[in-house]
DNA sequence: ATGCTCGTTGAGACT
DNA sequence: GAGTCTCAACGAGCA
């Protein structure tokens, strides 16, 4: 008796590629009837998950290539999109379609494994036969904790000696040569509805949401969801998915011998656009659009064959970078969700950071619901850190580097890696002193290339909670970009407003005189100069971006040519930088004295923020106090002196009122020590 | 133990 | 302009 012919799903998600695809060779070899490449859009993705516009494009961009490949092998085959979560749907459609295994790559994200772990549960009921192979990343997460003792990896050099234990990384696998037919993809079922409550992308529509109108799509072709189906406000990024572009941007990295084989990391500008120095590719690797093993290898031929002794080695080394993607996948494997927040975690340093995470007491998780698009929901402890986050969000703190990266991550959904080494140094320890996690909500929303595991990593790296501990080496706002760009032509193209600045001024330009600031047609203003009965007024910096860019040389409308005419405004730093980041070394080295990680028992009931005096983020000296008032941007700084208020109760006075300082005292005194 | 080096990407003064 | 040292000082790993 012969066994029936395999009856196969291949469910797409974050692999949206054909070349190099493990778990698409072992669907193929089980030499199946029919072929069913699928993706479900999963409703986490689509109301649970920060999502903004310009990664919304890169996904459909994807998922449109991979189609059209699909496509090219056979006529009759192309990625089916099914409207509906994967966990509802995967009972009805193994018997619609009378399958018998179910194919997908190993995911080690948090949310996916268990959402995996429960698809899988379904298919074993259905006795639907399920197989995974690892894809994503260059070893297996969970063999790379294995190897690392147990333990989550926390330094590349633990990544190295593990990955040595597992032996080499796999060579890719070609692009297969043709694929089996589908089957019939009638649908007998009725679709269920996912709850779109509560739904966190929401500030990402302007029209009505339609993602789950129809279970094939529209047309009921299973085709990929446009714009107006999921009512998404337009892209404005110019980076483009697909596996195809893809593919042909790393033969183009690749064919530079030189560029490939000595690159460094912290040698590459910064500053650069048109093109940028690294390789942008990192969105094609959070899709699968690009396989980082087949990115690894392709390197490292390249490396091998280089002069010898010339090459760059890890960890700056190109292949060094995707060396770093790993050990963010081991730590969150060995984490899982905890991996996420400084609540519980072991590995990560509780820092009395402002603006903290609220946490759900019964699941030990941070609150990701937030009704009105706040995604997880947190404490105002300080009405100036919360003015500070948000002028930092929306990149108007007056610190022109700063904001031409917050600028070009909103508009583009890509900064480079240093770039964001400097936004978060100055969010965190090295400014406003604001929990982490709040810049990650930013970086999660607005990133075309946000990978879970590796933004959590980052940020923990730059606020120094995890993997990093050097809170001394902080990023100057001016000094930094200097190196690089000295004229600040950066600036000049993601800060309009200070196009025609001296480059004398152009990362201090509140230092600018009035004449200099006249002639370059910009003023440097307090911003609650501007606003009415003192209130802070963002709305200029707020507004939605246009599509501007593509149309801005074209026609402009009468109100775009007035606005021209007329003077331009950027505000006054938000603050005196060197006195903030004294303040905040100081608060950094305190934090380490006392030592505490998210599982310390007074840290999970609450009473650690007691070791912690009022003053424990604020001057530390009276020196400090003193240049604050000395510092140009009067009035401002004395922000500076509130932050004093302690963490639990809500500040619910008007935002960016000048409150009087409290008495000032040095740190040490006021702390108690948890380490003998 | 105690001291040393090293760690993907600091700033600033100096040679 | 590139390299080197100091500033103040972290943890991990090693001898």
């Amino acid at each position: 008796m012969t066994k029936p012919k395999p009856r196969v799903i291949y469910w797409f998600r974050t692999d949206l590629r054909l070349h190099d695809s493990p778990a698409l060779k072992a669907a193929l070899d089980l030499e199946p009837e029919c072929l069913y490449p699928i993706w479900t859009w999963d409703p986490h993705y689509v109301y649970r998950a920060r999502v903004g516009p310009n990664r919304w494009q890169f996904l459909l961009d994807c998922q449109s290539d991979l189609s059209a490949s699909i496509t090219k092998l056979n006529k009759k085959s192309k990625l089916f999109v099914i409207r509906e979560s994967p966990t509802t749907l995967f009972p009805k459609l193994f018997k619609a379609w009378n399958i018998s295994h179910l194919v997908f790559e190993k995911d080690t994200d948090a949310y996916a494994r268990d959402r995996d772990n429960e698809v899988t549960e379904i298919a074993k009921k259905a006795g639907v036969q399920v197989i995974t192979k690892v894809g994503r990343t260059l070893y297996d997460p969970d063999e790379l904790v294995k190897q690392n003792h147990g333990k989550p990896t926390m330094s590349i050099s633990q990544v190295i000696k593990a990955g040595e234990q597992i032996g080499q990384i796999p060579r890719p696998i070609p692009a297969p040569a043709s694929l089996p037919d589908p089957g019939d993809t009638s649908l007998n079922f009725k679709q269920d509805h996912p709850s779109s409550e509560p739904d966190i992308n929401a500030p990402q529509r302007n029209s009505s949401d339609q993602s789950y109108a129809h279970l094939a799509g529209p047309q009921g072709d299973f085709s990929v969801p446009t714009y107006d189906e999921l009512g998404l406000k337009p892209s404005t990024t110019p980076h483009h998915g697909g596996e195809t572009a893809a593919l042909a941007a790393l033969d183009k990295i690749i064919s530079n011998t030189k560029y490939t084989a000595t690159f460094e990391k912290p040698s590459t500008a910064p500053t650069a656009f048109e093109p940028q120095s690294t390789t942008l590719l990192s969105p094609h690797l959070h899709f699968g659009s690009l396989s980082c093993r087949e990115f690894y290898w392709r390197a490292q031929d390249v490396v091998d064959n280089f002069k010898q002794g010339t090459a760059s080695h890890p960890p700056t080394s190109l292949t060094g970078q995707l060396l770093f993607r790993d050990m963010y996948f081991g730590a969150q494997a060995a984490l899982g969700h905890k991996f996420g927040q400084a609540y519980g975690n072991p590995s990560c340093r509780s820092v009395p950071w402002h603006l903290p995470s609220k946490v759900n007491e019964d699941t030990g998780l941070v609150v990701r619901d937030g009704g009105g698009g706040g995604g997880v929901e947190y404490s105002i402890d300080s009405s100036t850190a919360e003015t500070w986050f948000q002028r930092w969000k929306y990149g108007c703190t007056g610190f022109p580097w700063i904001d031409a990266l917050m600028r070009q991550l909103r508009q583009e959904g890509w900064i480079h890696h240093l770039g964001r080494h400097a936004v978060a140094c100055f969010l965190t320890r090295g400014g406003c002193y604001v929990d982490w996690e709040r810049g990650a909500a930013v970086f999660e929303e607005w990133l075309i290339d946000h990978e879970p595991a590796c933004n959590i990593g980052n940020w923990q790296w730059l606020s120094c909670t995890a993997f990093y501990a050097q809170f001394y080496r902080c990023y100057s706002p001016i000094s930094f970009p200097q190196k690089w760009d000295k004229d600040g032509a950066f600036v000049r193209k993601y800060v309009p407003e200070l196009a025609n600045f001296p480059a004398k001024y152009i990362y201090e330009p509140w230092k600018a005189p009035i004449a200099d600031q006249k002639a370059a047609g910009c003023l440097i203003k307090s911003i609650d100069e501007e606003g009415e009965d003192g209130e802070l007024d963002l709305s200029p910096w707020k507004k939605e971006i246009v599509a501007e860019k593509h149309e801005a040389n074209g026609a402009q409308n009468g109100d775009e040519k007035k606005e021209k005419e007329s003077m331009n405004i950027y505000p006054k730093p938000m603050f005196d930088f060197p006195s903030r980041r004294t303040t905040c070394i100081n608060a950094l080295k305190n934090a380490y004295r006392v030592g505490l990680y998210g599982n310390d028992q007074k840290v999970l009931d609450g009473t650690w923020r007691d070791l912690f005096p009022d003053e424990a983020e604020g001057p530390t000296s009276t020196a400090d106090v003193e240049a604050m008032h000395d510092a140009d941007a009067h009035g401002e700084f004395v922000h500076d002196a509130e932050g004093h208020e302690g963490l639990h109760e809500k500040d619910h006075s008007p935002v960016g009122r000048k409150r009087k300082e409290h008495g000032q005292g040095t740190l040490d005194g006021h702390v108690k020590r948890t380490k003998t």
